[in-house]
DNA sequence: AATACACTACCGAAATATGAGTATATTTTG
DNA sequence: CAAAATATACTCATATTTCGGTAGTGTATT
């Protein structure tokens, strides 16, 4: 039996999971948590194999999760179910060395299927995440692989409160110069034409 | 036994929110659909009292799906399963004259308390629905009540995508002044300061 | 020591957006 | 039909963004 956590803000998935997992005769479900932190709280006393885990949580995310799950059990798997097929969400869930990623949209076999190919050591991404990963790393060899340093990233978040360069420029105490200039460096590293395009490229990171 | 069916594109999640329904004394689900075209497909024939109706769907979604619902069957019940707490959501949803809104992140006796309950002709709304709406109404007292004119909606999407005041009025085939004088009246109508915060009233919206 | 990078700061100019008005044609609606 | 709402178009003025450069300073790495 491969005792398996589920990790889901949403208790009416958390308990259905819950119950369609508890009738297979591979799986043991040890325990069920509402958030991250949760989770890591219990883990220490924790006996589980494989943790599943949602992305979209609001206290913190299944990703940054993720490391901390590792630093308190590295032998523990950890398998991502989310709900939306976003390219870099599955992209830093690998950075992240999950051992799986799945949709909410997948069915309890696969599911099933999933756990039991990760619990033999080999990871487990469905089809869909697959596929987004292999164009994920075509468009890498196309050109462009967007980093943002620490400093754009925050003006970005501002830019994305409706702020102005002048008002971004008091709020941090620098020159209304250098807000421009991390804003046009921002414009050019994500190839937006405009401000509009760095708040649709910041949501799609996940940066507001 | 009230007759349920069950619409989300979430497998796994009506595959769950299935079973723990299935185990319920007064409740017996009749269909699962994996989206409210599916289900309006199915909907002439079948044999049910209650419609448990996600809303973030990807090819139709539940609001708009409701009024379609109530034209093939009037008395059908429906009652809105969703995911975040967006009050416009709610208010749309309040417009749409369904009869019940929870969060996935209810419990499964809250799920059967608000079927039982619609079922017995009362409207059913979660608590935190309730709070969200009373806070909607106290807003619009405050004043602002936002609408906007399909012409001003289309000028928003296009400004989502990106495009300057020139462009939308080649696109539209009017004066670059007339695009303007739109972009202007959606700024002082929604209150936003600039375009950043266009794009993001408009991802409220579900505009883009 | 040299190189690379991030952060900072500046200049000048062109393109766009925003603010405050006015005005008219068309469509919708009571 | 008349009134209201909507879509259209304009002017003048100012603010802001975007684009093209250049460049010093500190820090980390090779």
């Amino acid at each position: 039996m491969i005792k398996v956590a589920i990790v889901d803000d949403h208790r009416l998935f958390r308990q259905g999971l819950s119950v369609i997992l508890a009738s297979k005769e591979s799986v043991e479900v040890v325990g069920k948590y509402e958030s991250a932190i949760e989770l890591l709280k219990a883990l220490p006393d924790l006996e589980v194999d494989l943790i599943l885990l949602d992305i979209d949580m609001s206290e913190m995310d299944g990703i940054t999760a993720a490391p901390e799950i590792f630093k308190i059990k590295p032998t523990v798997k950890v398998v991502i179910l989310s709900m939306h097929l976003s390219s870099h969400k599955i992209q830093d869930a690998v950075a992240a060395k999950v051992h799986g990623y799945l949709l909410k949209t997948s069915s309890d076999e696969e599911v099933v299927a999933a756990i039991e190919q990760v619990m033999s050591g080999k990871d487990y991404f469905s089809k869909e995440a697959h596929e987004q990963l292999v164009e994920s790393f075509r468009a890498r060899d196309e050109g462009q692989e967007v980093e943002l340093t620490p400093r754009e990233i925050e003006i970005l978040k501002l830019v994305c409160e409706e702020m102005n360069s002048q008002e971004i420029a008091e709020k941090l105490f620098i020159s209304v110069h250098t807000a421009e200039t991390h804003r046009r460096n921002l414009l050019s590293k994500t190839g937006c034409r405009n401000s509009v395009g760095l708040v649709r490229f910041a949501m799609d990171r996940g940066y507001c």
